[in-house]
DNA sequence: GCCAACGTTGGC
DNA sequence: GCCAACGTTGGC
């Protein structure tokens, strides 16, 4: 099992919205790198922290579940979607998302702030400089560390 | 709202 | 294949 962290505007999709729908594709991915890892890496099972972006407190709010392995994003083939790209054909996608499901919303947020201060997430790509990955691997010591801060729960 | 960092595009 | 221009991300 892969755990992952996930960023979204919560402007335009937050953890309550995920808390409402249940289950959601994660869709809207327009980046080579990201889409590699959602259709090549990202299994049934997978744990996922919510990370809320652009935001007044960026920062980690609560845990998802991957429901679906990787399939086309339909929304890059739909003219109405703001994510449409007329070069993704259904014959040829070019996108690809997953399904997560919401397991858990924290009570309050781990800040973007907090994490940079720990020892223990210099590696991971969140706080490293020019990082634009919206999708991004953790490595079991680091999901660990971030899920025994429970008096964030 | 600003802007640094980075990815993409397209002319040549 | 180079690289300038442009668009996007996302913290602050």
């Amino acid at each position: 099992m892969a755990y992952w962290l996930m960023k979204s505007e919560p402007d335009v999709f937050g953890i309550d919205d995920l808390q409402r729908a249940g289950v959601e594709p994660w869709d809207g991915v327009r980046n080579y790198q990201v889409r590699n890892m959602i259709r090549d890496r990202m299994q049934v099972g997978d744990l996922a922290f919510f990370y809320h972006s652009n935001c007044p407190v960026p920062g980690i709010v609560g845990i998802m579940r991957i429901c679906r392995a990787g399939y086309p994003d339909q929304s890059a083939f739909d003219p109405q979607h703001r994510s449409f790209d007329p070069k993704s054909e259904p014959a040829n996608p070019r996108w690809y998302c997953v399904d997560v499901e919401f397991v858990t919303k924290f009570r309050g947020v781990i800040s973007l702030a907090w994490l940079k201060r720990q020892p223990q997430m210099a590696e991971c790509p969140l706080v490293q400089r020019g990082n634009r990955l919206s999708i991004m691997p953790l490595t079991e010591a680091q999901w660990n560390f971030i899920s025994d801060h429970s008096q964030w729960r």
